[in-house]
DNA sequence: TTCGATCCTTAATCTACTTCAAGGTTTTTT
DNA sequence: AAAAAACCTTGAAGTAGATTAAGGATCGAA
């Protein structure tokens, strides 16, 4: 099993020695989906950060009236998981599956916590993630705040191009927040143009 | 300058030794504000992380339209900063200012950086705070994009039910993403039932 | 003690977005 | 190759929430 993509995307941001590499990669498991296959399902307890090598996944929330809400997508490179069901051990309100066949890289709650303890290194790695993370979630909750939903879109094809084209309009209107059918809209009055 | 309540409260997370304290202590900065007085200014670069010792500050974004929306309030024992700013080194965007009479603990950023590298205590109580920062920000934005006003306006009750006393309804209005008025008119629903 | 801010409410009109219903196209599975 | 899912669009009708405008209440400063 190959985790060179995972160690050089840590040592992006901090060296990793010898050990830590090794530490890291005894506790590594891999993992392959297929489409539409379940990585976390709402009730289950979320006990494994995952790290995306290829493919795409989605977190998402399904609401009172049975309508999902994408809250992340992650791509190569990207983590996913339930950060609060797997901190606090509660039952998760959340789902992750694969929109695309994915292959991924698990790590295990317990195990995390061993790494934290043994090599200081990953707190502070995990640190910069997360920091970064909740910078652009606090950003979103700006926009869904002060936005319209077509400056939403706009935003969104500037931020993600890749994904807008890799994307089911379905899972980019869940993730800004209106229907598939407003979404057809808004892009029909931005063709008009 | 006592700084004991920001020591509890990294040590509900992690005990420091009695270097990191001292560290810690030398560079503190200690900081009164009046009502309405900036602690950041959009445009401003920012520099520090603020751990609120009493009072209220708000974190806000102004739109467009010249509307303020508020991101954040921290009151006894919490932090507040425009975490993008901090770290990317760029001009926020952002505005704190403070809600009532507040004491503040101030670390500069380079002085943070210093921590970080000597004590990695440090890394560790930031990460775990940054993660139940994300959490929440995250239900946030399922709250934004799935429920309606008023449940969002249960919710905020609910879950900070001293901020609900204490705070005008305009800041409430802002935090939960609507008109003052229309949360008058939830009110008055509420009232109604 | 009064003047100006800030704050809260009400009501009328307006609009961004949802819901529902339907039909056509493309992709996936068998 | 056929059947089944998933996907995208369109239009009509409905609704949550914004906007505008106005009046009254409370608070803070001089």
């Amino acid at each position: 099993m190959n985790i060179q993509p995972l160690i050089a995307h840590i040592e992006k941001i901090i060296p990793l020695d010898e050990a830590a590499k090794q530490d890291l990669a005894a506790k590594t498991i891999f993992k392959k989906l297929r489409r539409r296959q379940y990585l976390l399902q709402e009730g289950d307890h979320c006990n494994h950060y995952n790290f995306v090598l290829n493919g795409c996944l989605r977190l998402y929330f399904v609401d009172g009236k049975g309508s999902e809400n994408v809250l992340q997508f992650a791509t190569g490179n990207g983590w996913v998981a339930d950060i609060g069901s797997l901190h606090t051990g509660q039952a998760s309100r959340l789902c992750i599956d694969a929109l695309e066949p994915s292959d991924v890289l698990r790590i295990a709650k317990q195990d995390l916590i061993e790494l934290y303890v043994k090599h200081a290194a990953f707190d502070r790695y995990f640190r910069v993630l997360t920091e970064n993370a909740f910078v652009a979630m606090q950003q979103r909750v700006l926009q869904n705040i002060s936005s319209t939903a077509e400056e939403r879109y706009l935003s969104f094809l500037e931020k993600y191009p890749h994904l807008a084209q890799r994307l089911p309009q379905v899972q980019i209107a869940s993730f800004i927040g209106v229907t598939p059918e407003f979404l057809s809209k808004i892009r029909r009055n931005l063709m008009e143009q």
